[in-house]
DNA sequence: AACAAAGTGAACAGATCGGTAAACTTTGTT
DNA sequence: AACAAAGTTTACCGATCTGTTCACTTTGTT
């Protein structure tokens, strides 16, 4: 991605928008913090949902190639990159100043399921289910589409469980639970 | 729950909060929504965020009653239970103006993990999984801590993918998890 | 050197934010 | 009948919100 001032506020957005939440945060401190002015964004980005929807595929890009990265360099065949996922969770999940999935936050706030905010959202969330369907069928395991989206609702509850942070090794428990469902899954 | 005009507040606020958010729901905005005078709400709450508290403290009471009862009617055995809960899960799924789990959607937008409306997010998770866990204990299965945890991530996972909307029967996905986990869980 | 694109600062809208003040009315208790 | 608690209306506060306007400066290209 070339350094130009519009990416440049696009990372930078994306930071404080995870940080502090999208309400939350404000044109102004965006400003403040960039050093960007207002009238540069507003030339860039006609609202503030337009900005917000940039940051989305921004952090769509950088999660999922992240991920499928951290996925391949743990683990050679399919079926062990499928668990390898968990690993990579928990990875993320000790980062400092780690704050849950921007997606579901995203969804949280603009809970509309019309919004171009939510459906982007959602977006996102399709993709990785296609993924890892697509691992799960070079695993040659039977039913592929049902087991992602098993594993996809532990990946996504070990996400926000980490985040409300009422319990240790969310991302431990959900491999546990990934492996067993893996195993009785193949027999 | 005696009707008063507090309890009425709080009643009308909890449906305002769920289906616009938090911070995306103003003072001014409840004032026209409940008929309730702005005055008589800062006699009762000296601020918005003393309102929420008491608004997730009623959620948390009508959610874990709503739940346990539904999961008694439901099955009658301890192990039977706790599948039940994710055909509870589908119910409530499958509700007009289902928008997700008002304590996710609080600790999304009230992010830092001292603040209190997280710990009382998470207070209420607690609670969830200590009840759980005991369902587990009395099922007389092994690790009833250990399975509690990973039926409750199942539940975090459907409750956030039903709400994100992108998969079909995120509950009946659990469900069929949960019972596969369970099935070697008890051997 | 000349020119256009991109960026800047600062002030300004109009609306809304959370929260307060003062004077008044309703309601329930004794 | 008297009194206090609870509720009301209305106006207001300063701060912040998204977004705009205008006059000016920097930067890269030719």
């Amino acid at each position: 991605m070339r350094p130009t001032k519009r990416n440049e506020l696009v990372q930078k957005a994306l930071e404080a928008f995870y940080q502090n939440g999208f309400n939350a945060t404000g044109m102004d401190t965006l400003v403040k913090e960039t050093g960007i002015s207002k009238t540069s964004m507003y030339k860039h980005f006609r609202t503030k949902e337009d900005l917000i929807l940039a940051v989305l595929r921004l952090r769509d890009e950088n999660f999922r190639n992240w991920m499928y990265r951290r996925m391949e360099e743990l683990a050679k065949s399919p079926r062990d990159q499928l668990i390898a996922m968990f690993d990579a969770l928990e990875e993320w999940f000790s980062e400092p100043g780690y704050k849950g999935c921007m997606f579901i936050k995203a969804s949280s706030e603009f809970q509309d399921a019309s919004h171009p905010i939510h459906k982007q959202s959602a977006d996102h969330k399709r993709m990785l289910e296609r993924y890892v369907t697509e691992l799960a069928t070079k695993a040659g395991l039977p039913e592929p589409d049902k087991l992602a989206r098993q594993l996809l609702l532990l990946k996504e509850g070990a996400i926000v469980t980490a985040h409300l942070g009422h319990t240790e090794n969310a991302a431990q428990d959900a491999k546990t639970a990934a492996i067993t469902l893996l195993r009785l899954h193949a027999g």
